[in-house]
This record gives structure tokens, C-alpha cells and sequence, in this order.
DNA sequence: TATGAATGAGGCTTCATTCAT
DNA sequence: CATGAATGAAGCCTCATTCAT
């Protein structure tokens, strides 16, 4: 009945499949058979094509961190009005994560035994990355007057971050990543009003 | 060669050791093992204060629900200034975060047969009524004239509630509750600061 | 709460909860825990009044035996016609099942262990005595030419215990111990015309 | 180092090897361990065989009811008189329960959860058809002039069942299951004898 | 590239039983 | 005579993983 498929194309299955589980029931209760289900497999065929389930957290981590660094790397390479910039990064990362859902549950995922160690760190310091650039473009702002200097850079990116956590929160309680999408900008731009310099208010 | 607790002592410290426990490998994978061996018990011996493991995790949504619920009600009694309170009861909400570091994970914790949906349930609702009290208190402010009339009172509660997501991700990043007071009244007063009429800004 | 009673009471009380509960859910399932909690004991109080559940189940084999006992020594005390003496040997039997509907799976309880063997070896002896007496009597009907001489008397004993089974099993299936007398009587008379000389029937 | 076998022969192995157990230690006390170590398997390879305990029996219950029923039916094929018929179904019975002697303890199991209800109204309503068959069979017989025609159909169906039990019953106490066919047909003739019109007797 | 049978570790839960009070 | 806390053995079931085919 299953289709045999090459290599690759059946690694990538199992990653999408792995993603979408993960969102469904949390990352902590995926278990290779259901994986395996997903993909009418039985469940030993995992085995051929990641050699643990770690394994397979792995390559969904680097999946993942890709992914938040290909946003960084394409908004870096851009030259807008650094205020612009967060605007994008931001919104992209959303979009990310509504195509993605599992990711914020994935990045807080503990290890049994240390070995998803690996995991964190690497889409953990994806997100430091991200951060990075959030707070490079603040600083940018202030140097060109449009964010008010008496704030700390860092809160800057810690208050942005904050909207992103609410809005996560928000879409694992209601099940909806599309409302990410449709709430995010609104809430930016309120958030990025109150850094702005008092005569560009508005 | 345990000493023996009296029933209650004994429940008490088994729901504190499940909360540690918690947060330390993550709410999902809680064993009774573990919170046998924590307390110096074997393993059955936690039957004989909890008839099941769901029961336990009720207990523990009973209990962080209610002093969630604590803080709001307190709160609610006292008479300061709509955005005197609306900081209170940031503040105390991030020490009982402190107090208790695993109730964010728990808050979302999913479960196989659906049965902790009583849990998350049961703590979603007292968060329900915190997030009411600061839309409340939001709008008791806009209306003195203390925040910006522009900005919608939910928008203002969702910002709020994003300085709580970005501390706790960052707490469960590093493991270290203790930052969440020490970083939350700065970010606090930060944001609020956004949502400050122009002439009382500063 | 639990009223405190006498040690023989306490015994008494616990025999008859075994046997209730043993109709009710099986002997195998019986446990020390739902007798407990049928008397509004704890489990342990069990403890003090029998060293242990074997203990039980030898206490409640020696009363089903004796009642069983009582019943052949009461009749072979009587003086009638040996096929009336059948007659009320079987009746008082169903009786005595009716009363106590739990005694044919106890009688057929098989031993974890080995120590059951004394409950069945304690109450199949009853019930051969039983038979014994059955087909004594059977042979003196014989004798008196009140039954066929054809039959063997061992037969005829075999026979007899086929209506109480009969009816105990369809006992066992509606649940209704009173079955046992409303049908006991009309079976066991035709089953008697069957061993009746040809011109005594009717 | 077990012999590994196709899926088909081991569920064969668990159900046969479940009706052994069940006949000798009870069929309540049946644990999937002791199935799986009579077939030098471990415990829980079981479960790649049968998804749960209850699966097992459901199985049991099904292979029994079948034969059962497959006894009622070639014998309806046959068209033999009335009173032959008889002979063949009881004969054929006993020759079942001789071959999975576990029957009879089987039919009478009963389950915490009421989750055997299945396994019991599964092979009761085939007993009820092998009843149902000996009624019709019977009421033939009484028809063509073979039986008294002032016995109820009904209670020569009960008495009929009653020598299936008491033979039964005897075989459970003596655990040899070849006396259920070296009684059954002496026992048997001996109880049609009795139906038999007076002049028919011999 | 996959299947099919099986394992070993580990988790939840029940239950008879002990012992101090 | 009884309670209250606790234990050890055992049972059901899940899951990652192996290996022969």
C-alpha cells in the first residue's frame, strides 16, 4: 500500500510528521508509532532513516534554527529604515511560527537523559541570534532619533519578545496559529508607538 | 526507616515535590517514581494519598489556581491607583511564578486522554480572571486620564501579559526563577511607561 | 463512626461480607480492602481477626461445610420413605444455596498457591456426604421397590446433582437466587418420575 | 532464541495456550505473563499480538462461541429423528468441553470493569442456541409420539443441561476431562429413558 | 527501502500484609 | 478493638530499539 519513497523525501516526511504531532499532542509525547502511523509505515522503517528518535530531534532542531536564521540573514541583507527592520523580523518570525506551530513547546522541550541538550541550544541560539538583530536595529533607531534614547536597547528587544510570548501563548491555548498573523501587526505597532520619540507618536 | 507523616503533612509534600519535580524535568515527565524517591517512599505508598496520578495533578491545579486567584482577589480589596494596581498585580504574579517556576509548563501540559484538561482548565480560568482585573484596571486608568485614550484596554492587557511571557521564557532558559523579580519591575514600568499619557511620561 | 464490636461479632460480620461480596463480584476478586469498606473498617482491622486471607476463606469453607453437614445429619435423623427423604435432602440443599449463592464458585475456587485446597477439600467432602446420603437412599427406594431397579444408584445420585447444577448455573446467570426454589421443586419431581417403577408413575 | 512465528500462529499460540492456563489455574488468574512464558516469549511481545487483556478473551470468546455454534448447526443439517439428534448435540458438547475443558469456568467469568460482559454474552447466547436447538429437537420427539407428551419441552431441555453440568462439575473436581465422554453417554441414554413414552422404555 | 517478530526498560495501579500507636 | 502509614510483590501496558528477512 505505502508508496516506497526515496530517502530524502521520507527523512523529510517524518520531520513534517514529527513537526505536526508535536504541535498535536506535545513534543514530549510523540512517540516513534505515531510517527510511523502517520506516514502508514510500520514503525521499525523509522529506523532507516534517522538511527534514534534523538536523531530525529535533531534534525528537527536544525530544521528549525534554519529557518530563524534564513529571517535574520534576509532582513540583514536588507537596507531599510532600521525601524522597519524590527518590524519585519518580527512578523517574519511569526509567520514562521504559524507554519510551524510546535516550534515554541520544541525550543522549552527537556531532556530525558541530556541528549536533547542539543536541541535547545541549537534553536535557542537561533532565537539569540534573532534577538541580536532585534537589538542591533534598536540601537540604529536610537542613533537616528526615532526610538527615545532613555531606554536600554536589550529592554527593547525583551519588551518585542514579550509580544511574540503573548501572542504564542495565546495560539497554544486557542490552537489557532492564524491569529498570530491577523493580532501580531496591530500589537507591533502599538508596542513600537511607545518607543518612539514623543513628536513621532502618533 | 522514613519518618512518618501524618496524611495531610504527606499530601502536602507531595504535591511540593511533584512542583519541583516539575521543573526540573518538565511537568510530562513527572513519575510517581520520582516523587516517591524524593520523599523517601516507595513507589505505591503515594496511593495512599492519591488515588491516581491525574488526582495528583489536580491537586496541583487546585492549588497554584488558588493562589493565582489569591493575588487578584487581594489585590481587587485594596485602593490605590488603577496603574498602582495593575504593577501589584504584575509583580505578585511573578513571585508566585518565582515561588512556583513550573507553573508556566503546567499551565499548557497536555495529556493523552484528555483527562488534565480539568488542569489546564482550572489554572487558564484563574488566569482568565487575572488578565480581567488588569483590563479593568486599564480601563479604570484610561478613563482618569492616567494611559493613553487611543490604545485599546485588551491590547494593553496582552502587552502587559507579553513582559510576563518574555520574563518567564528567558527564566526557563536559564533556569534561574530569581531573575524574574529582579528584571520584571524595570520592564514593568518600562512598558507601562508607553501607555502613559505624553505630559505624565518620565 | 464504626460502632465497635465484640470479637465475635467482627468475625461473624466479616464471613457473611465474604460471602455477600463473593457472590457479587466473584471470589477470586474478593479483596481485604472490600470487606473493609462493607463493614466501615480499615483494611488492616481485618488483621485483628483473622491472621490472614486464607484465613477467611478456610473460616468461610468450615461454615458452608457445616451447613452443608447439618443438612444430611438432620435428615438421615428423620424417618420417612427413602424417595421423600431425597426430596427434602435436595430442597434443603437449593436452600441452603439460596441463602449462601456464592457456595458453588467458592466450592470451585481454585488456590493461588496451594492453599485453597482446604476450602474445596473442606466443602467437597461436605457435598460428598451429601451424595453419599443421596444415593443411600436411592437404594433403599430401590430396595422398596420404589424406584427401577435398572438404574444404577450411582447414576441416579449423578442425575439428581444434574438439576441443582442446572439450576445453579442458570442461577448464576440471571442472578436471582430465589430461581433456585421456584423451579427446584417441579424439575426435581419430574426428574424422580424418571426413576419411578413404570406403574407407580404419575 | 525462541522460534519467531508468523502473526497468525502466535495468535493461534496465545489463545490456546490462554485456555490451558485458563484451565489450570483458573481462568481469573490468567496473567499475560504466565501466557507469554508457557510460550517462552516476553510479556509484553504479547501485546504486538493483541492489543489488551480483554482482546485476549474477546478472542477466546469468540473461537469458543464458534464452536459451539458450529455444533448447533452441523447437526441441524442432519436429519436424523428427533431423539438421535439429541444424543448427537449433548455428545458433541461434551466432546468440546473436553477438548477445551477452560469452557465451562469461562462462561461463568466475571470482570471488574464489566468489560467481559462480551466474553459471557458471547458464549451464553451460543449455549442459548444449543439450548434452544434441544427444545425444538424435544418438541419433535414429543410430537412424533417418542417423549411424554406431559413434560415441558423446557424442563426436558433443563434436566438435559443438568447431566451436561453435573458431569461438569465432576470433571472440574477430578480434573480429567475424558470421563465427561466416558459418563456422558451411560448418563445421557439414562435421562432420555426417562422422556421416553412408557412403552418406548427398555 | 521496508516489514515483521520480538525485547528490555520503565510507568501506573492493586493488593495482601506489617507495625507502631 | 482499631487506626494510620507504609511496604513488596505482582499485573497491565507503552515505547524505543534490534534484527532477520
Amino acid at each position: 500500500m505505502t508508496s516506497r519513497k526515496s530517502a530524502s523525501v521520507r527523512r523529510d516526511d517524518i520531520l513534517s510528521a514529527t513537526l505536526d504531532i508535536a504541535f498535536k499532542v506535545g513534543p514530549t509525547r510523540v512517540t516513534t508509532g505515531m510517527i510511523a502511523d502517520r506516514l502508514n509505515l510500520t514503525q521499525p522503517a523509522i529506523y532507516k532513516h534517522f538511527s534514534s528518535k534523538d536523531d530525529i530531534w535533531a534534525a528537527v532542531a536544525t530544521y528549525l534554527s534554519q529557518k530563524i536564521n534564513d529571517n535574520v540573514t534576509r532582513n540583514q541583507s536588507e537596507t531599510g529604515a532600521p525601524d522597519t527592520q524590527v518590524r519585519s523580523l518580527v512578523l517574519d518570525h511569526l509567520e514562521l511560527v504559524r507554519d510551524n506551530p510546535a516550534l515554541p513547546e520544541i525550543m522549552l522541550m527537556r531532556d530525558a537523559k541530556g541528549s536533547h541538550a542539543i536541541v535547545q541550544t541549537s534553536i535557542q541560539s537561533s532565537i539569540g541570534a534573532l534577538r541580536a538583530a532585534l537589538v542591533a536595529n534598536a540601537a540604529a533607531a536610537v542613533k537616528q532619533g526615532l526610538f527615545r534614547a532613555d531606554i536600554d536597547v536589550n529592554d527593547i528587544a525583551t519588551l518585542i519578545f514579550g509580544i511574540i510570548q503573548s501572542l504564542v501563548l495565546r495560539m497554544l491555548v486557542t490552537r489557532d496559529p492564524e491569529m498570530l498573523i491577523s493580532n501580531g501587526e496591530r500589537l507591533l505597532d502599538l508596542q513600537l508607538s511607545g518607543f518612539m520619540k514623543a513628536g513621532d507618536m502618533q
